[in-house]
DNA sequence: TGCATTAGTTACCAATTGGAAACTAGTTTC
DNA sequence: GAAACTAGTTTCCAATTGGTAACTAATGCA
């Protein structure tokens, strides 16, 4: 008779499970982990710097995704009272304990570069 | 005049880009993560193994995504001449790398889960 | 007057994702 | 001989995702 391997059955792979569900529920789509990126980086931006920054994203989806930040707390929105009205988007303090995840996953996706051309293995 | 925000169009920025977006490719889907997850806690595990463990995965998306990781080389699969012929998965060297962006994931969920019960702010 | 800019919204469409269930195929146990 | 366990595959379907392009609405500028 095996044992059997119960890793995730334990309450405390059941919390993991979870939480790494509800993160990439948050972060979930294609374009909002490079809104937040790009807010980071840039701090205040408008809802045109972002559309223009954020290499082929479109309108809708740059509107969407910035509703579903805020809703989410990530970030906030603030309309400008400028002519031509304008709308601000930042990052909340909240929004930053995002960091060292985007950092992990840029930090990941250059080092899964550099083995690729750099060496086989 | 404003001083139009760059943020995402410096070189750094580009490349930054490019390796999030390479990450989350190789961990696109609702199971990679998941997947991984479990092998790095369990080690060495069978496919039955893991379609128990892994909540509400179907047999056809476990497949489907252990080949999409072992293409990746975040995984190797090891045929074991047992009869009832099993199959090992396991979690290489280089998929290990990936153990602290799961990481990360993870404590953002539980931190995520306390802030929404434990305060409103 | 007409065009540009602001920040979106709307409608329509195509592709991808993922789930359920049935099926294959070999071996072993009752 | 039938059922069960191994590791899948196949088919068919529904929902989600995301893209294009056109449109709104207010204001400023030539």
């Amino acid at each position: 008779m095996r044992t059997r391997k119960t890793a995730t059955k334990s309450l405390a792979c059941k919390v993991r499970i979870t939480a790494i569900t509800d993160t990439m529920q948050v972060l979930s789509g294609k374009w909002k982990i490079h809104i937040l990126g790009a807010l980071l980086q840039g701090g205040k931006m408008r809802f045109m710097d972002l559309l223009r920054e954020i290499d082929g994203i479109a309108a809708k989806m740059l509107s969407k995704e910035l509703q579903d930040l805020e809703m989410n707390q990530l970030i906030t929105r603030t309309v400008v009272d400028t002519k031509p009205i304008t709308v601000e988007y930042e990052v909340t303090e909240y929004g930053k304990t995002m960091e060292p995840i985007i950092d992990e996953i840029a930090n990941w996706g250059v080092f899964y570069r550099n083995r690729l051309h750099g060496k086989a293995d």
